[in-house]
RNA sequence: GGUCCCAUCGUCUAGAGGCCCAGGACACCACCCUCUCAAGGUGGAGACACGGGUUCAAAUCCCGUUGGGACUACCA
């Protein structure tokens, strides 16, 4: 282990929406470099143009820039090891692609996909590995030249060396060792002369010196191949640490299918970015102890890949959605109201700065995301207050009297507060031999057209008196 | 099928041989508080997959079984 300061990186490729299983591969990459002093790399894998578009690249940076999760390398910021953009590095990979051939690491594949697809057809039909068979490495010399002449295309495939074994130590996973047998030789560059994967990646990792490949479990099986080509390559390896996959409930690896997995998706949605934070760190990786709510700092500064689990994990958003609450009641009225301000426009509903304030610390403790606001301030900011079937209920339990009397009683309360509303409201309960519970409800019901509000006095007091009593004497009839 | 990874309450996890007839959190249930709903408080139910070893002692170490997952593309 060296200790120069370590340089990691989150190479997605910008097709889709950033989901959570991403994030939380960049928060642990982005948790080390900041934990360790060292320099976090944004690369974007964007050799498969097919898939590939502008749209996912917003979102890709948008998204990580609202989880707080900055680089120090990378689109946007620059570096001394860019580009960072893979469809902008293409001779870097030609190059390498280059020095693999001539090492007679690397050679020509003439199979055609449905060849390819027809033997791997009959492979598994027989029972045998689908893996490709290595046909063109044994091509003699006539047979080549031939394809040549002919003109056909060829992608570039590497040639595992035969009777080896590949030994590393994951940093989570622990020692690995693989058979050569079990790695068959591998595309690196596609007959269109764009680079694969397991060739752009791994010579940017070792190009863009990076000391740690921390990534998701399913590239577990693309580290030997790329240890071996960086071995051909004759350069030093990083060293790689395979996070646990994050699940969806039906146990399958996280995917668009399982519904709400978008980053972009939970900031519509009222989340908030350290709450998803918070909550991603905690997947796969405990602090050691029973402390759960745990600030940006903290996790900076507790952030151990050691202890990062070796098991998947399923994502779980009740869970997420309680923390989202714990952190809604520690931020001040002042950013809750600036929340909610937004959510309640997205809604329709033109709200006030001011009354958002005032009902801040009375809403907080009763949401767990900031989206919440509209169905539960709706009747401080629309006139529209149509009863709902438990309100029209609860008024018709009372009866249109009550209603009235209310109305009366509440128009002459004087100076306009809390406890005027309270001694008033409580006044009119006791004239029909009602305790606050019974008595209060049919006045909440025809003000805010429901039966669940924050408390009653207060709300009022933000509505105002003249509406209030407008409200009562509607529902009255 | 092959290769690899994994295995503590429904879920996230603590646990690195005795402190564990297993602790915390979410969710769930009950009670308290209470103007509704929440929040909060108290209590409850709920797990070491199974079988063999090793050891005075195993959730913790080893082997096997079972179960789950990933990979097996000219996708990343």
């Amino acid at each position: 282990m060296s200790d120069a300061p370590p340089r990691v990186r989150f190479a997605p490729a910008p097709s889709g929406s950033l989901h959570v299983g991403g994030a939380r591969t960049a928060l642990f990459n982005w948790l080390y470099a900041r934990r360790n002093g060292g320099t976090f790399v944004l690369r974007v894998e964007d050799t498969d143009a097919d898939r590939v578009t502008d749209e996912a690249m917003r979102v890709l940076e948008r998204s990580l820039h609202w989880l707080g999760l900055d680089w120090d390398e990378g689109p946007g910021v620059g570096g001394s090891r860019g580009p960072y953009r893979q469809t902008e590095r293409f001779d870097v990979y030609r190059d390498a692609a280059g020095v693999l051939v001539e090492g007679g690491h690397a050679y020509r594949c003439y199979c055609t996909p449905e060849e390819l697809e027809e033997r791997r057809r009959q492979a598994k039909a027989a029972d045998r590995a689908p893996g490709y068979d290595g046909r063109c490495r044994r091509l003699t010399d006539e047979e080549r030249a031939a394809f040549e002449a002919e003109g056909r295309p060829w992608a570039l495939r590497f040639a595992i060396p035969e009777g080896r074994s590949v030994e590393f130590d994951d940093l989570v996973k622990g020692p690995q060792h693989f058979d050569y047998e079990a790695l068959r030789d591998f595309v690196i560059v596609r007959s269109d002369g764009s680079p694969t994967y397991l060739l752009a990646s791994g010579v940017d990792d070792l190009r863009m010196g990076m000391t740690h490949v921390i990534r998701g479990e399913d590239l577990l099986p693309s580290t030997p191949r790329q240890l071996l080509m960086f071995e051909a390559l004759g350069e030093p390896a990083p060293q790689y640490a395979h996070l646990p996959l994050i699940l969806g409930p039906d146990r399958a690896k996280l995917s668009k299918r399982h519904g709400a997995v978008a980053v972009e998706w939970f900031r519509e949605h009222g989340y908030l970015p350290d709450a998803l934070v918070n909550y991603l760190a905690l997947l796969g990786w405990s602090p050691g102890n029973n402390d759960e709510i745990l600030p940006r700092a903290e996790l900076v500064e507790r952030f151990d890949l050691s202890a990062v689990s070796r098991h998947p994990a399923i994502f779980d958003i009740e869970k997420l959605a309680w923390m989202n609450g714990e952190y809604l009641r520690a931020l001040s009225d002042e950013e809750v109201a600036a929340g909610m301000l937004t959510s309640l426009s997205e809604a329709g509903l033109v709200a006030d700065l001011d009354t958002l304030r005032a009902i801040a610390p009375h809403v907080k403790e009763r949401m767990k995301r900031l989206d919440e606001a509209p169905a539960m301030l709706r009747f401080l900011f629309s006139d529209d207050v149509a009863l709902d079937e438990k309100a029209e209920a609860a008024v018709a339990k009372v009866g249109p009297d009550y209603l009235r009397r209310a109305a009366d009683r509440v128009a002459s309360v004087s100076p306009w507060t809390v406890e005027g509303i309270t001694a008033a409201l409580d006044e009119v309960a006791a004239s029909a031999d009602l305790n606050r519970s019974k008595g209060w409800q049919p006045v909440r019901a025809a003000v805010t057209g429901t039966t669940v509000s924050p408390p009653l006095p207060e709300s009022l007091t933000l509505l105002g008196r003249d509406e209030t009593v407008a409200r009562l004497r509607a529902a009255a009839g």
